[in-house]
RNA sequence: GGCGGCAUGGCCAAGCGGUAAGGCAGAGGAUUGCAAAUCCUUUAUCCCCAGUUCGAAUCUGGGUGCCGCCUCCA
């Protein structure tokens, strides 16, 4: 395999290739858990997961880890608004975050470590770098001395000669005048009262942003990494900082490949927190979009690049998935009707298919598949092979539904399996997972419940079976207006789906 | 002011020098009592100008517009 991502280190489009063989060490940027997450939020996490799930298709063990910030201004401020404590607030949020990631179909991450449990690591870690000249205390605070790191601004292009000039009156000025250099940055900082703090030999604290990345890459995957994630906002200054402190600390490179993702926008501009124009995951799920909706959205864009968030793309998005989605339950539904095998669980349906030999119009699909995603997770290119193995399937499915009995040869038919099993093997690479229709089932406390649902079809049927459309429509109005969908079937049977 | 990115049909979005993927919407047709679903067909010369080239959406130069970062941020 030749894996090609953009590098944002170098800006170009470099091959991979990990430090260990078969091995990959990621370090991917997490939240500041103060609220719920948003959509952005979302795309960064899905993206990477794509990252994960394809290099695990590939056969690699992946090392995944990816922090939590459990300290932080505004999880204090969130604290005193809400009369509770820092740990409770970061306790929930890292619930909540779960609860969403879980839904979405991320994968966990193999390790996810805390601010306020790594304070051995990031004390350590700064002790070295005072010792290395690289830091200075003031009253309690210690920063990091960027002008004793020449390389400082390699990551994201600055220059420090000519960017001091242009603090442009967003530095606090306090801090300014205790820093030695408007870039310097808090390793440590003082406890202000009241404030939960930790003792260090700098006095009670709490450690600046940065510095948890760092001791936390260190403690949990080395001083050199494979690849380092996060969102292009973390570039400057967090990654730069990141880096300064790291390779400064350690005297090693602190990951060989750095990927960012775009942001996604709202009426172009960012979508975020303090812009107040965010949407969070839970509300839209709340709203029934669906976590497969969100992926496929998200991953039919290119990661780098913004990403416009409206209504309009997100019913596009659903529309998408409820068609694709028909595909891929097509096996599941299906496969008594088909002959084909039971569906036993997606991993058997994988592994099985990689036992097989599968025609060659499949094989050029799988082969583009992996292309795309080859050349810098073009997902864009890859959902298009998606819709385009799908295709046959949703008329497949489209024919069982309409009772048309003749399900072609067998050969035909072995080729649909195989192209369903494809289908389902890829679609998992981008955590595209089915999602069975709910018919005929209750949800959790319904209005409108079944037997009176059933009840209503059985006296629609009588008006059909009479020749009163007119009475037949009515009760098929009726039900959509409480949200119950009615689907005719070829055989007289009528299905129902709540929507 | 510094650094970086983007500009493709009604909307979203691929494309990385060889003649415009895919999704949504629209139109026509098949099927259908209606509805839904499905299938087939169909819709662009790529912000502007100049250049390089046999050939450019793709490269170069110059515009114009939008955005990100430089403060917390996925």
């Amino acid at each position: 395999m030749s894996l090609k991502l953009t590098n944002s280190f170098t800006k170009k489009l470099e091959t991979f290739k990990s430090l260990k063989p078969g091995e990959v060490s990621i370090y991917c940027c997490g939240v500041t858990v103060y609220d719920l997450c948003h959509l952005g939020h979302a795309r960064s996490y899905i993206v990477w997961d794509v990252l994960r799930r394809y290099l695990m298709s590939q056969g690699y063990q992946v090392t995944f880890i990816q922090n939590f910030t459990d300290i932080d201004d505004k999880i204090l401020a969130k604290a005193s608004k809400e009369s509770s404590t820092m740990t409770q607030v970061s306790e929930k949020n890292i619930k909540e975050f779960h609860q969403d990631m879980d839904t979405l179909g991320i994968l966990r991450p193999s390790r996810m470590p805390r601010a306020t449990r790594c304070l051995d690591g990031i004390r350590e870690m700064i002790q070295k770098l005072e010792k290395k000249g690289a830091a200075y205390s003031v009253e309690g605070d210690v920063y990091f001395s960027v002008m004793r790191y020449s390389e400082y601004g390699k990551l994201s292009g600055r220059d420090l000669s000519e960017q001091q000039l242009n603090a442009d009156g967003r530095i606090d000025k306090e801090e300014g005048a205790r820093k030695q250099h408007p870039f310097d940055f808090a390793l440590w900082k003082t406890a202000k009262d009241g404030e939960p703090s930790f003792s260090s030999p700098w006095g009670q604290g709490r450690p600046g942003w940065h510095i948890e990345c760092s001791a936390m890459v260190l403690q949990e995957l080395g001083e050199t990494i494979d690849i380092h994630l996060g969102g292009s906002d973390l570039i400057f200054p967090h990654h730069e900082n990141e880096i300064a402190q790291s390779e400064v600390a350690n005297d090693k490179k602190l990951a060989t490949y750095w990927l960012h993702n775009g942001m996604v926008n709202v009426g172009g501009q960012k979508m975020s927190k303090s812009l107040g124009n965010f949407t969070t995951i839970r509300a839209l799920l709340k709203e029934g979009v669906s976590p497969m909706t969100l992926r496929l959205f998200i991953l039919q864009a290119h990661y780098r690049k913004p990403l416009d968030f409206t209504r309009e793309s997100i019913e596009a998005a659903s529309i998408g998935w409820q068609r694709l989605n028909s595909a891929l339950c097509l096996g599941l539904i299906s496969h008594h009707r088909l002959k084909w095998p039971k569906n036993v669980s997606h991993e058997k349906t994988i592994s099985d298919l990689n036992a097989r030999v599968i025609p060659e119009t499949l094989s050029k699909s799988r082969q583009q598949f992996t292309d795309a995603l080859e050349d810098d997770l073009n997902t864009s290119i890859a959902i298009s092979i998606l819709f385009d193995l799908g295709r046959p399937l949703r008329s497949l499915a489209n024919q069982i539904e309409r009772d048309i009995s003749d399900l072609g040869e067998e050969e035909k038919n072995k080729e649909l399996h195989l192209r369903w099993m494809l289908l389902v093997s890829l679609a998992n690479i981008l955590g595209l997972q089915p999602e069975l229709p709910q018919v005929g089932e209750s949800d959790q406390g319904q209005k409108y419940n079944e037997y009176e649902i059933i009840k209503a079809i059985k006296e629609r049927k009588a008006a059909k079976l009479s020749r009163n459309f007119t009475k037949a429509d009515k009760i098929r109005k009726e039900l959509k207006d409480k949200g119950i969908e009615l689907i005719d079937k070829k055989d007289g049977v009528t299905d129902w789906i709540r929507k």
